[in-house]
RNA sequence: GGAGAGGUGGCAGAGCGGUUGAAUGCACUGGUCUUGAAAACCAGCAAGGAUGAAAGUCCUUCGAGGGUUCGAAUCCCUCCCUCUCCGCCA
């Protein structure tokens, strides 16, 4: 959410910076409203004010003992002022709120302008995509034809959209993530957490999955949960409704955790293979730092996520979202895409975002300034450490001999309990 | 699932219809004292919002949402959560 005093200060400069993401505020809509909620609110108070007067008189009167029955027939019409003025406040706020609540984050200076995803710019590259000498198959068939991945079976006991893992490729698959969570905890100074996978509502308006994008969510309507679309939702709702205090700045979180997304929108869209699943893994980095710290921050996190591909040696580049690509919540959003030769394309494999104080303000996440002893907004970033499916599919592709068999890592040896090429069983 | 107890400020913990936004303690901030620190003493110290140039004034908030009342942290209803005992169980 933005800062609503932002919003009525400076009403042009923050529609002229959300047209950057193809987001139209409603300025006459918004501000009609605004001047209503203004006037109603300056008359519900003063009405409250009077009637805490006056009953706090009674209170006097009564205590001297004095009779009260004058008193009270003086504020018997108060009560019916005071309840429509209220209500009409309440009703006012609630519309006010529909519309803040749908308002995206005001994009960095540093965001390209741009419609689609191709209009993401590249800020770097790293690594050669590997020339094979014969031609490189895609995960599908490289899965299929080694007996372990098998999307039928997925099928059959779920839905299209699930996959059951086999063998080498389910172990290679558990290696990577014990690989990445050790990487962020020992090398990049995250501490490992591990959370529920279903929140609840609350949880998801915090991080902005709730109201606007219901659709995607899995809902188990019975019980108001929710199965997290991502571990970002729980990680970063740790901190709702706190004040962090200074020393325990910056906190840094890593989780490992299911996640489920609805795919709702995306039909006939990556249907073949475990790109688009409706559950996969992922390690994902979450941080919550104070405001002037957060886009060292963002470079940092990035940083961290390129660095599990440079381990595992897969070729990357690294892309800046344009206004009309980037999420909702964020101010920022680097995505890294890998190599995928079965493809010849470059494929998201992380994304990462700074969302300045945008969530914070949602879930009330605050932390105590020591410098003016006052509670003040968090910044929260996220980023994938990776996607692990991603991951798994990227080294079957670019780790793949002639014969169909896949290479184990070198950084993930210590991982597969001696396993060090992947065959047919 | 059954029985009981409880949810109050950063934390602990009083209050159980009327100048209570809330005693007290801890923590924190400033001051006195000290060569410096500690201790002691004094003072300050919730959040969000409206209005205003500011000082200030006002409103809201005692798990959440309804209700009773001139007035609710305090009474009533619904829900959520925590703890204790019993049952079941990875």
């Amino acid at each position: 959410m933005l800062d609503p005093h932002l919003l009525r200060t400076d009403p042009e400069q923050v529609r002229d910076a959300l047209r950057l993401r193809g987001f139209e505020l409603e300025l006459d809509a918004l501000q009609k409203l605004e001047s209503r909620r203004k006037a109603i609110q300056v008359e519900t108070e003063g009405l409250q004010a009077e009637r805490n007067a006056r009953s706090k008189n009674i209170g006097k009167a009564k205590a001297a003992g004095e009779d009260v029955e004058p008193l009270l027939k003086e504020v018997a019409s108060l009560g019916d002022k005071l309840k429509s003025s209220e209500d009409e406040l309440g009703k006012i706020q609630k519309e006010l709120n529909v519309i803040l609540h749908a308002v995206p984050n005001i994009p960095h200076v540093s965001v390209p302008a741009g419609k689609t995803e191709d209009d993401n710019k590249e800020v770097r590259r790293w690594g050669e995509p590997a020339a094979f000498e014969f031609e490189a198959k895609d995960h599908v068939d490289l899965g299929e034809a080694l007996g372990l991945i098998d999307f039928e079976t997925g099928a059959k006991i779920a839905s299209s959209r699930f996959v059951v893992l086999k063998a080498g490729i389910a172990l290679l698959h558990r290696a990577l993530i014990q690989f990445m969570l050790n990487v962020h905890t020992q090398e990049h100074g995250y501490t490992e957490v591990n959370v529920p996978y279903v929140v609840n509502a609350d949880s998801c308006f915090g991080t902005s999955q709730l109201p606007k994008f219901e659709e995607d969510l899995f809902h188990i309507k019975e019980h108001g949960f929710y199965l997290i679309p991502t571990a970002e939702v729980p990680v970063t709702n740790m901190f709702r409704d706190e004040i962090v205090a200074a020393e325990d700045l910056p906190l840094k979180l890593v989780c490992h955790s299911p996640c489920f997304r609805s795919e709702a929108g995306s039909y006939g869209k990556d249907t073949r293979g475990m790109i688009r699943q409706h559950q996969f893994e992922k390690v994902e980095m979450v941080q919550l730092v104070p405001a002037g710290q957060s886009y060292q921050a963002i470079e940092e996190l990035t940083a961290h996520a390129e660095n599990i591909l440079k381990k595992l040696e897969l070729p990357y580049r690294t892309v800046i979202l344009c206004g009309g690509d980037i999420g909702f919540a964020s101010a920022l959003t680097y995505d890294i895409e890998v190599w995928l030769p079965g493809q010849g394309k470059y494929r998201e494999i992380s994304s990462c975002s700074n969302f300045e104080d945008f969530q914070a303000r949602r879930m009330k996440a605050r932390w105590r300034n020591p410098e003016t002893n006052k509670p003040e907004l968090l910044h929260t970033l996220n980023g994938s450490g990776l996607a692990v499916g991603r991951t798994l599919i990227a080294i079957m592709e670019n780790y793949q001999t002639k014969d169909g068999d896949i290479c184990v890592p070198e950084a993930l040896l210590p991982y597969t309990a001696g396993l060090e090429l992947i065959k047919k069983a």
